[in-house]
DNA sequence: AAATTTGTCGACTGTTTAGTCAGTCATAAT
DNA sequence: ATTATGACTGACTAAACAGTCGACAAATTT
């Protein structure tokens, strides 16, 4: 068993549940099942671990999302495909969300360097401009759409957590918010 | 000066720039210019600091946003001006706004009775099935129209912060974007 | 004026914490 | 067979922390 991956799911669990500074380094090493200083090992510092750890889930969600929205004929394919990828990560990923929700509103967020948030969103941007060059999308400026669509997708996940539907339902709230959307961009 | 208010201020200057547990109790006597015990003498705990000032900001914008959209003649005007005043008020109040998002996001919102939280949104969820009644918005359930609502102004509220506009350009960001809110749920 | 309550102070304490370190063990390179 | 490497350990430490306390001051009540 790969002990860093072991810490990276035990800080998970626990700084969801007790937030960051609410969980003592020792904690993790325990819920791990490593030594103490086998954290330290692996990571200098608790700060390092914490982002170490919202880059490693950032990374593994782009990489779901642009796997299942790849190879759409057309552009409305492919732009609903991302939103139903992004809410499905999400509600199979809930630890993970609520975790990148928390950093992202946390001060730890200033200790990811902009340009790699830059070119985390780079590939959406993009997308959106091509959209609009092909008037599909109404000429906003992008990163005002970006904005607007991923709201709409922590808002849906926020409603979908809160409230116990089945699988059906979940989909079908998700299809259907994702064309009120739609509509909102076209 | 009332030293209860000088404490709520520098905690929530110190909290939203180095989180709740960056965040020592001393400093935020220090801040405020009182001594270390005061704090404790106004505030049980830390914890029960952190919940008050939640409380505190919570009521204040509840108030400005039902102050501003009042006397609203038709149903779209009144909905339309508490959008409009979230947003001003959040301009207005950066600092209170990103504790409130960092709050929600932390394990301390568990800390809120769930009727309390019932309570606050209420009055909008009452305000929507009105809409629906008279057949002007959607009949979608009220918690996901609120959800999309809520979002979209928690969207548009980043966009505005991270793009330096003139007040002129914000208020039409502002406007533009309710039409396109609108749009989506009538 | 006396008594009581309320507000204020800052030194202090017991505990918790992030991070260190000296050293063990297994594997692999020479 | 010897040396080197690096994962791994857990007891340890120095600092930081939330919260206490006893003393005093100001305001309020009797």
């Amino acid at each position: 068993m790969d002990k860093k991956q072991l810490l990276l799911d035990a800080a998970l669990k626990l700084f969801v549940e007790y937030g960051f500074h609410g969980t003592p380094t020792s904690l993790i090493a325990k819920e791990a099942g490593v030594a103490n200083g086998t954290l330290f090992h692996y990571f200098k510092t608790k700060d390092e671990l914490i982002v170490a750890l919202y880059v490693d889930i950032k990374s593994r969600m782009s990489a779901y999302v642009f796997e299942n929205a790849k190879g759409q004929k057309t552009f409305k394919e492919t732009v609903k495909e991302q939103y139903l990828a992004s809410l499905f990560w999400a509600l199979d990923n809930q630890l993970q969300f609520r975790f990148v929700e928390q950093f992202k509103n946390s001060p730890y967020l200033s200790q990811i360097a902009p340009d790699e948030i830059e070119a985390s969103v780079k590939p959406f941007h993009d997308m959106l401009r091509k959209g609009i060059k092909e008037k599909i999308i109404k000429p906003h400026p992008v990163d005002l759409l970006f904005t607007i669509i991923s709201s709409q997708t922590y808002g849906i996940n926020q409603y979908l957590i809160s409230n116990n539907f089945s699988k059906a339902k979940q989909h079908q709230v998700i299809s259907d918010s994702f064309e009120m959307l739609w509509a909102m961009i076209t």
